[in-house]
DNA sequence: AGCACGCCGACT
DNA sequence: GTCGGCGTGCTC
């Protein structure tokens, strides 16, 4: 070996359990640096992860390094422990995973240098007087408005509706000013302001949950299960402060939509700090330069969704994880990791504190924390003297129903309505109607890709199937029978505000779901609208549920609950619970009360009988123990081995192969369900197979998982076929 | 995952 | 006769 040259260990962005080696000139990169590698007839962006003493490969095999990208590690040391340690657990190649945990730009060999992020502030020249001039010029005045609150960085206010030449004419008349974080986070750092007269008051609840977290004495997670109203948030803020105070940086993950305005606006209103954002609306630089930022500790805060959770800091002090319950947490394809789950293995790796949040906390937290894993803190009160919402359980057999409303739901609506009040329904189904079936010969009409039924959209003048993504238009006469006698089945969103807007004529219907509400900041507007009351009837899907606070909703509809109720999904009265609970605390606030109407056929059934008299922590407990007789998780762990394929065949094979691996490897608490098919057998095309490995221990099952998996990595496969293990899943089809 | 190499059908 | 289909195999 020529003196100069020694080994590296490389990780690639490939799907393989393989890492590769190459020579590389002294001073060698340190582990954690990018390295560009020639790799077959490419060059790939790789990530130092060791520096062996020898190859299994003879030297003259290996290639140089054609360039190294970074002159140090990217991760600090406990974040990179953590993704080594992530891509065990869920057990994806590691070059995927170090990938994943970098901005975009970064992945594609960019330098990791920062460029400014450009923010801007109020100048001194913004007085009142000044600034009621801008009258005739609302984008200039909504610029205002939001830079009041503090500094912004221009991609948060480009967010918000103000485009750069809205900026430059208010700095043309000198009332705004840009600045370059890069350059004055120092300074803005070291005079955080942190407005305390915005602080409200704590009551005696809050006070004690805020104790209890500041004379912890242990690391274990705080649980904080808090009913809606009883101010969680204001918890968070306190705890953001006293971090701020030490000059730590703090990490609050959020549920995909729930990253909204009015939560920003609430910190930024309470802290003059440098808050950066991580959401959609962003472009790889601005992701970059966030990411840098935190990086280099001139980020105070960072709010973001879970992908968030693999950002640097130079100093974090804690992490925030709001609506722990929320399932967009959990990655649903590639590296199928839980946010929340590493979140937590974080704070521990860093050995700082982690605040779990929710009104509704997911059976796994909940159970952790009566195990007494997590201190369990709890608040019971909605603060500012709000009440809880009355409940109905309302029997829909026998009755006549109208688009699936039932006539006393209808007749409470007219009383609310005619009160001046806000009425919100949900119908967990988008579209004109699930089904378009013809009337004369019974043929349904059904998406070729998929085992499932198309959707009719009516105002879209078309069929779509909704697992594919498939349209076509709407046949005008049956392909069977020739028949022109075509009708729908069921109600689906756009169906039921057309009978809304004719049953209430007086009234105006919005609808809130995603066909509605595609465009960049349309939902924005539209919960805007709603909030200034320009619609007195709200109907959608989860959409509306999550995260928005409307005063006026005294009414509160929930249409169709029995799909949750006999669902196959283990889950699904979980998450029935949870969208229930968080429904029933949008309506009504301090002064007016509300009520909430669940449509049923099946209102004796126990769970939901649990949830309305005894409330989620009770209902909770009861489904925790049906778990546990069940041998369900968070009783047991779950990991579960998917395929899909073109062609039946092959995927079978495959399916029986990777189970007889299992079968034959024996373990005794290894328990194996499949290969099964799922309910939607056939989906996008490809056949679709599962195979459920269960355990009740977390350890052993890795343990297990560790031994088959390369075996069944060696599986001949056809090359049609792929296959993923999923650990921890929250669905087991899908 | 890419990206080549490698053998069988319809085309300038 | 070639262009190109995707089946198979490899990447330090």
């Amino acid at each position: 070996m020529p003196e100069s040259l020694t080994l590296i260990q490389v990780a690639l962005p490939v799907p393989l359990y393989r890492r590769f080696d190459y020579l590389a000139s002294q001073p060698l990169p340190p582990v954690g640096c990018r390295v560009l590698v020639p790799f077959g007839r490419q060059q790939l962006v790789g990530i130092v992860v060791a520096h062996p003493a020898e190859s299994e490969l003879a030297l003259s095999k290996l290639k140089p390094v054609s360039r190294q990208l970074d002159a140090s590690a990217l991760f600090p040391p406990a974040l990179w422990k953590l993704l080594l340690w992530a891509a065990d657990y869920y057990h994806h190649p590691l070059g995927e995973v170090l990938h994943h945990a970098l901005p975009v730009l970064l992945r594609q060999g960019e330098a990791a240098e920062r460029k400014p992020i450009a923010c801007w502030q109020l100048s001194d020249h913004a007085t009142h007087d000044v600034i009621a001039t801008l009258k005739r010029a609302p984008r200039q005045q909504q610029a205002i408005q939001l830079l009041q609150d503090g500094p912004l960085p221009a991609a948060e206010l480009r967010e918000q509706g103000v485009d750069t030449p809205v900026l430059k004419q208010l700095a043309a008349k000198e009332l705004i000013k840009p600045f370059d974080l890069h350059l004055q986070a120092r300074e803005w750092l070291d005079h955080l302001l942190l407005h305390e007269n915005d602080a409200p008051y704590l009551n005696t609840e809050q006070a004690a949950v805020l104790a209890a977290i500041n004379h912890a004495d242990d690391k274990r997670p705080f649980l904080l299960e808090g009913v809606t109203g009883s101010g969680k948030t204001e918890i968070y803020l306190q705890l953001i402060k006293a971090m701020l105070a030490q000059g730590k940086q703090v990490l609050v993950l959020v549920p995909e939509i729930g990253l909204t305005p009015q939560l920003l606006r609430r910190f930024r209103r309470r802290f003059h700090a440098p808050i950066l954002t991580l959401h959609s609306g962003m472009n790889d630089r601005e992701r970059l330069d966030t990411w840098l930022a935190c990086k280099a500790g001139e980020a105070a805060i960072l709010i973001g969704t879970r992908s968030a959770i693999f950002t640097p800091f130079k100093t974090l002090g804690l992490i925030v994880v709001d609506e722990e319950h929320d399932s967009s947490f959990k990655q649903q394809e590639g590296f199928r990791y839980h946010g929340r789950d590493l979140a937590i293995m974080r704070a521990q790796r860093e050995q700082i504190p982690i605040v779990l949040g929710s009104a509704t906390p997911s059976l796994e937290s909940l159970h952790n924390a009566l195990q007494g894993r997590y201190h369990h803190l709890q608040m019971t009160q909605r603060a500012g003297g709000a009440q809880a919402a009355q409940q109905h359980l309302l029997d829909v057999k026998h009755l006549p129903l109208q688009a699936g409303m039932a006539p006393q739901l209808l007749q409470l609506m007219d009383e609310q309505l005619a009160a001046g009040n806000q009425v919100m329904l949900f119908l967990n189904r988008r579209g004109y109607a699930p089904a378009l079936l013809c009337h004369d010969c019974g043929w349904v009409a059904a998406c070729p890709h998929c085992d499932a039924f198309y959707t009719w959209h009516q105002q879209d003048r078309r069929l779509h199937c909704h697992h594919c993504d498939d349209m076509r238009p709407v046949p005008h006469q049956c392909p069977e029978c020739n028949s022109r006698n075509l009708v729908s089945s069921g109600v689906g969103t756009e169906q039921l505000a057309q009978f809304l807007e004719q049953r209430f004529p007086a009234y105006k219907t919005i609808r809130i779901d995603r066909d509605n509400t595609r465009r960049k900041g349309e939902l924005e507007a539209h919960l805007n609208a709603i909030r200034h009351q320009e619609y007195q009837i709200l109907l959608g899907t989860q959409m509306l549920a999550k995260g928005h606070h409307f005063p006026h909703v005294t009414l509160v509809g929930i249409l169709d609950v029995d799909g949750a109720l006999f669902a196959s999904d283990f889950r699904a009265t979980e998450r029935l619970a949870q969208l229930y609970v968080q429904v029933a605390g949008r309506a009504g606030r301090a002064s007016k009360s509300g009520m909430v109407v669940l449509q049923s056929h099946h209102p004796e059934h126990a769970l939901l009988q649990d949830l309305l008299n005894n409330g989620y922590h009770h209902f909770a407990r009861t489904c925790l123990q049906e778990r546990q007789v069940l041998a369900l998780p968070p009783f047991t762990y779950q990991a579960v081995l998917r395929a899909d394929a073109p062609a039946r065949e092959p995927l079978e094979l495959f399916m029986q192969q990777a189970a007889q691996i299992c079968h034959h490897y024996g373990a005794p608490d290894l328990q194996l369900l499949g290969p099964l098919s799922p309910v939607m057998e056939r989906r996008a095309g490809r056949y679709r197979m599962l195979l459920m490995l269960q355990c009740p221990h977390r350890m052993h099952l890795q343990h297990y998982l560790q031994q088959l998996l390369p075996a069944i990595d060696n599986l001949p496969i056809h090359h049609s076929l792929r296959w993923h293990l999923d650990v921890d899943p929250l669905e087991v089809s899908g």
